[in-house]
DNA sequence: ATGAAAGCGCTAACAA
DNA sequence: TTGTTAGCGCTTTCAT
């Protein structure tokens, strides 16, 4: 319809090349008239699949409103660099992640970034995918001895500093309400509490450890369990949001004020975490860098395949506020 | 490798047709053994655009967790239907809204659910989709005058309910903040409120109606105008759980108290509100549903194009707890 | 029940 | 600077 080749249609609509510009002005004049859109599926099927302006999110819980801000970091940076998101939501189960991975490297993704459910259910899957290549980056979970791009954050510190909080509170028994067994972050949010108990020279109590998998119902067990105990903590530090919200629950059910009779700290500093009363101390865990760094570096990675792997660690931060005890 | 034509694989990978189940089997066994993947962007080339087996999401907030669980039952429902989803956030932009619906759009995917920025930036864009046959459903807001399947709450009813229940605790004046101006839901909801008031007798007044954009620190300072009136509310309606949480922490600024001094009902459910002090009464919005039916209705919809639009409206439910006065 | 072959819309190499 | 053309991997008619 402007008179020219394909060929040179697709020059302009690549904004590339030499093209005269009076020939591009032609071209972009049909294209506005006639409402013409790239077919973007077409065009995959020649570019090399670094380029097809898509990535994949795999996380495990969209609801969770730690993992919503994730996306939304990694949504903002891909909007910035055209490129276009698939999320999944894998419900922490190894058999979704499987089939969505599966589906992105049917879509022919440039690449994916991973919250990925266990740390060994699809172990030799991933291991199968880094060998050829396919661009992933491991963000908030990290799965030992592969080498690959992750961010995460420094979950053994963010034990630490809230574990040492409470002990400066004047705190002996301390409780702690693991998340999922086997997670690396479960695991290094638990060395750090370990590490501050040790420090101040207080032992290690295996009965003050429980589990709640990271999900609200469990946090109530947990602290359930934890407040039944006949020498009870007078502390308990609860490793994620979600968890949080149900010792807080137990906590209520149970009548016990905050901090008096039970302080606590919390993981994740949600919106709502200032609006509690008391007011909840967190670690505070920066959910959109962690997906906007991912993102980056990710999208960094297509462009240079063959640089080294990077591991970028964010450091959290304590938001002290009453839930702990002192100011 | 397994001595047939592509055009057999193609039979066999589809589940379809006539193949010899000896054939098929030789063919399944080679698939395996060489990891082979359907390339599902040549395939879109070939099959019709409502069998892409993709879908759009555009929502306005991913970090507001009523989205995110919008997200979530849209998410669950296109797995079930083994569709992925490509999920775009446009932070109320309407640029953005522009380039991701194109964007989509030169993906192929089959349809795309929408919550629209706003009342009519997109419209004559929006339009034109509908005439070319694009099959969108709207979820959470409407767009006046366009004929295509929708899924909202009634909002009229939960700002009505909100209101009602304040006036039984006693109240008289009782201020709102309302959302964004000119959205369906914001003007619904105010509406109902209204008709609490004008069924109780109560004159309606235009300074105890303030807006707060549907975010946290606008609701913040929608509840300062209105606790700065020389004659200020007894009970307030917020009508998001973002803009609710600007007006607890205004309270709590002001120290004030919940719901002697002011009595509060927030809109959206969301899991922390019952951790509040005093647990917070809301208007429960279905957010999962929300998803869940949209996905649904779109997906339907794929398959026959030709049936008559239809808008679903979930029913808000009042979830009383304390905040309000009343138990 | 199976194969041969056309063609989806694009890009890139080569030619002019 | 622009055009010609091959071919990406698949599905689908049409033959056999």
């Amino acid at each position: 319809m402007a008179g020219v080749s394909t060929a040179t249609v697709s020059r302009v609509l690549n904004g590339s090349d030499k093209v005269r510009e009076s020939t591009a002005a032609r071209v972009m004049k049909v294209v506005e008239e006639m409402n013409y859109r790239l077919d973007h599926v077409a065009r995959r099927m020649k570019v090399k699949s670094t380029d097809s302006l898509v990535i994949g999110l795999v996380i495990t819980d969209i609801g969770n409103p730690f993992f919503s801000n994730v996306a939304k970091g990694v949504e903002d940076v891909a909007f910035r660099n055209k490129h276009i998101v698939m999320i999944c939501n894998t419900n922490e189960s190894p058999e979704k992640e499987n089939f969505f991975l599966n589906s992105l490297l049917s879509e022919k993704v440039s690449g994916a970034i991973i919250v990925p459910t266990t740390g060994n259910g699809n172990y030799s899957f991933f291991e199968g995918l880094v060998q050829d290549g396919f661009p992933m980056v491991m963000v908030d979970r990290k799965i030992e001895g592969l080498n690959i791009d992750s961010v995460s954050i420094n979950n053994e510190l963010g034990g630490y500093l809230a574990t040492r909080k409470l002990i400066e509170s004047g705190h002996k028994r301390i409780g702690i309400v693991c998340g999922i067994k086997g997670l690396s972050n479960t695991t290094e949010r638990l060395s750090g509490y370990k590490r501050a108990l040790q420090e101040a020279g207080i032992e290690v109590t295996d009965s003050l450890i429980s589990y709640g998998n990271y999900i609200e119902e469990g946090g109530r067990e947990a602290m359930s369990e934890l407040l039944s105990l006949k020498n009870r903590p007078t502390a308990v530090f609860s490793t994620n949001n979600l968890m949080t919200l149900g010792c807080i629950k137990e906590i209520y059910h149970r009548k016990l004020s905050i901090p008096d009779e039970i302080a606590l700290i919390g993981f994740d500093d949600s919106t709502w975490a200032e609006a509690l009363i008391p007011p909840l101390t967190t670690v505070k865990q920066p959910g959109y860098e962690l997906g906007a760094n991912a993102a980056e570096l990710l999208i960094k990675r297509l462009s240079s395949p063959m640089s080294s792997t990077m591991n970028i660690v964010l450091n959290p931060e304590m938001v002290v506020r009453e839930s702990c005890g002192v100011k």
